[in-house]
DNA sequence: GATAGGGAGTTAACTAGTTGACAATAGCAA
DNA sequence: TTGCTATTGTCAACTAGTTAACTCCCTATC
């Protein structure tokens, strides 16, 4: 029992810091924080609905389903890929991508000044034993079911 | 940047630990991890529709809605609190108290089997730590929004 | 060229959440 | 008692995900 409890703490931590982001994104720039990550998905480049699905961990279906959503309000733009006649390719506007840059910026800012009183490089040690945590779960894919 | 990466790597890290604890449920007790969080949250004794939303961090209208697929399945019993005409009570039921048990067990095993090759201090301290940012981050609930 | 197969996107039907409006009960204060 | 106010649960309408079935379109192979 000991052990699952890791589960349900590391479960209340991202549930605590994904409210928090999604407070701070709905009153200053009334969006959520589900729609931040689409967009912010989309920073890199342009994506193809199965490709921004991929990075979100969702389905195609998803994707297509919000897709309107977003170009409605002229925060990306929907056109179909010249090399493919069926792919449709998702890139952001000027207007999203400034949306994105800011956003991610008060994101950060709030982040930054909510752990102003720890070690940048405690906050660093923490960081890589979560990324060896999770390398150990990526690299040993044989789910013994 | 590099500071929200964090959150990013907490988010990652969940969603793994929550796929696989569910792919374990589907696999050999037909049951969703959803479903499992439902139950285990009745662990501890009754609860009112409203007491076990706040234990799932749910509304009490998703509770409500839920519940009957529970007691079709003689997995919980709905009975109204006798002190309070309105109050309905959860509560396990033999088979669903011996469902938990053994489902708990199962992922418990399959967690640490999972980190067999972690010294467990290495997996107590990575403990701490987490709850130490967790606490940081409850102890300052003013959302300077 | 015809065609079989695979990749990409859409749609329908479903599950699980939300908020807001409502009804019923509890509990206190006058 | 009577009458506010709180709490509790349910319902309707919505959002965001899923799977399964379908439609296009491209490409390889015969």
């Amino acid at each position: 029992m000991e052990e699952a409890k890791i589960t349900f703490t590391l479960n209340r931590l991202v549930s605590v810091l994904n409210s928090h982001a999604d407070a701070i994104l709905r009153a200053r720039y009334d969006m959520t924080f589900s729609q931040f990550l689409f967009l912010v998905a989309l920073r890199p480049g342009p994506l193809s609905m199965t490709g921004l699905g991929a990075s979100l961990d969702v389905t195609t279906a998803a994707v297509s389903k919000r897709a309107p959503w977003f170009e409605e309000r002229n925060l990306i733009r929907i056109h179909s890929d010249p090399r493919h006649g069926r792919k449709q390719l998702l890139s952001l506007t000027s207007k999203g991508q400034r949306l994105v840059e800011e956003t991610a910026e008060a994101l950060d800012q709030a982040f930054i000044e909510r752990f102003s009183d720890y070690e940048s490089s405690d906050l660093a040690a923490f960081h890589a034993d979560l990324n060896r945590v999770l390398e150990h779960l990526m690299t040993i894919p044989k789910v013994t079911i």
